[in-house]
DNA sequence: GGCTTAGGCTGGACCGTTCCAACTGGGAGG
DNA sequence: CCTCCCAGTTGGAACGGTCCAGCCTAAGCC
């Protein structure tokens, strides 16, 4: 910086003046700077810059799991909010231990990010709770008690699941079972949503869990015992994309037509509910509006840091395809 | 930092070199600088001292594109080397546009990251030139002439789709028929090696090469025009996992059994192929080893910066899985 | 003509570290 | 007893910017 200041002979501060697109500068000065700047391949060091300010306009992304392409989808709505504001993103993940996520976040502490977001965090309660006492946080995906001083981002699952089972019954399902996402807190709403949606439909009786997970050999396992029994439902809600995979998996060993002889719900819309040839109704989370719904809070935050935390639920929707179908006649009841 | 000097009684350079683990402090003053620090809620500024050490321990990484796959597992591999010998990674994406991808490893530059990973990245050579004359640079998945100064990992794409060839006329196949990949280095490595094993093969003369692309869309349309033809294949090798998928739906709107009326094999062996209602045979690249080794040629070339560019190539392998099989009886010749 | 005002610019303190040369005190060696 | 050495420690100069109070000059106003 001194170098292209004594180049284009100016001082250095106004050097910095025109890095940072001061209006109080000549038209003059800033073309020499401009000009100097570029013949000495000068580049700012941001560095330095964020000692200086003491802020880096850098947001710590911890990601539970990078695989996922939930997470993809949410850090593209979260990147495109943060590119246009002047944030830059720094990603990390704990690939699925809480310890090393512990780590990763202090690391951003350590390197004074602005503001942390934390995607489906499987950290203690206290650790968030201490990170929200330092920095600006935005915990995603995460249900539960509110983490004072920090904001949260999460879909309704409840609703989800209900959307599910009220398009089954307007196809005149009424044995809808549901495949169990084992523990875990969106396994337990998503539980929750079903059984509220068949209680308010009259079905109570007809409720069944089977306990699997959100994997797809636990779809597959569930869906063998739910066909193995005396009266299979003519209906299935997995609990997510891939159990649902499984399901139709043991569908296609017992030479069932999904679609036609039974019904069969996915959740997340991924990417797989989307192919042809596995064509999944899904219930869909608008997960790049949750990203941009995430960068707002933080935004919110940095402006206000005392404010009180907030819980920001987004409503999923109910994506039909080719995996339910009307209720086989003489099926079942 | 001063602070917890004066509170340990000894000066901030004492506090420094406590922090840094350094060998050449008594354990009495370390005890009570740890101790001070404890109290104080002390955390270093790696800011401070990425300045002052005139680097920063962070790697960038450019993405392409965040949601596939194969990506997340590269990162894996190259986190893991990363964290263990006390990098972070500083992870962003150019989200599929070029002139994005050079903002964002300007942004790396600008932030003085001791090196970059840029992942199959689509800016011009001249970008990659600059980059490498400015930091460490390791190159991904791009074939093509080497670059200055950089390394780059790639995988053998001509041996992968030999792999597939060999595996097909194993099983009794003559008529192999390729989808391309369309544009892109990758597709053009991928036909050159399907094209070399059957001529290899002396089917010289069944050689069918169908345009399409790495999407489920065309794998489907060209799958289509495959079965539409007077004499159809027996096997079809696809560009990628994406259009196997799009061809398998294909395969099911003719009523065609896929592994036993035509064998199909994908590329990539991702998440798609290994799910068991898909069960595609595909050619497997070691992703995570390819982040590793990234991580270590970018390690040997900050020892020493003015080494020679090197391509490392590493090999693929087949997955066999339910979609190949023995050519039928009877079909085509 | 003198006073005020404002735009444009500057020097130097400061941000929180690391680095380096230099200092100290006690034990070993002659 | 003096010198040398070395482990342990220290003060102050970087690192490359931002920030702020203040300076200069020319224009505007009465």
């Amino acid at each position: 910086m001194v170098s292209v200041a004594e180049r284009a002979g100016v001082s250095k501060s106004l050097v910095s003046l025109v890095m940072r697109d001061s209006p109080r500068v000549s038209d003059a000065s800033r073309e020499a700077v401009l000009k100097a700047a570029q013949e000495l391949g000068y580049r700012p060091n941001l560095i330095a810059r964020g000692l200086a300010e003491k802020r880096t306009r850098t947001l710590g992304v911890l990601i539970f799991d990078l695989h996922n392409p939930f997470f993809a989808e949410v850090i593209d709505g979260l990147q495109e909010q943060a590119h246009e504001d002047g944030y830059r993103l720094l990603i990390g993940t704990g690939r699925g231990r809480a310890e090393e996520e512990e780590e990763v976040l202090e690391s951003f502490l350590q390197q004074r990010v602005d503001g942390v977001v934390l995607l489906s965090p499987i950290v203690e309660r206290s650790v968030l709770l201490g990170a929200a006492q330092e920095v600006s946080t935005v915990i995603m995906a995460r249900h539960g008690k509110l983490v004072a001083h920090a904001d949260s981002v999460v879909t309704d699952d409840q609703a989800g699941t209900r959307l599910a089972v009220e398009h089954l019954i307007g196809l005149g399902h009424e044995a809808i079972a549901h495949i169990d996402g084992g523990e875990g807190a969106s396994a337990l709403e998503r539980r929750l949503g079903y059984e509220a949606a068949m209680a308010d439909a009259g079905l109570t009786e007809l409720i069944r869990v089977e306990p699997g997970s959100f994997t797809d050999e636990g779809g597959h396992a569930a869906m063998q015992v739910l066909l193995a029994g005396e009266e299979p439902p003519t209906a299935v809600l997995a609990g997510n994309d891939l159990a649902a995979v499984g399901a139709l998996t043991a569908l296609e060993e017992h030479g069932l037509r999904v679609g036609e002889d039974l019904s069969l719900i996915g959740y997340d819309n991924s990417y797989l509910a989307r192919i042809p040839h596995i064509s999944l109704t899904s219930v869909a989370q608008p997960r790049s509006e949750m990203g941009r719904l995430a960068f707002d809070a933080f935004k919110r935050r940095s402006a206000n840091p005392n404010r009180r935390a907030t819980r920001i639920v987004v409503e999923p929707k109910l994506v039909v395809r080719g995996s339910t179908g009307p209720r086989p006649s003489g099926a079942g009841r």
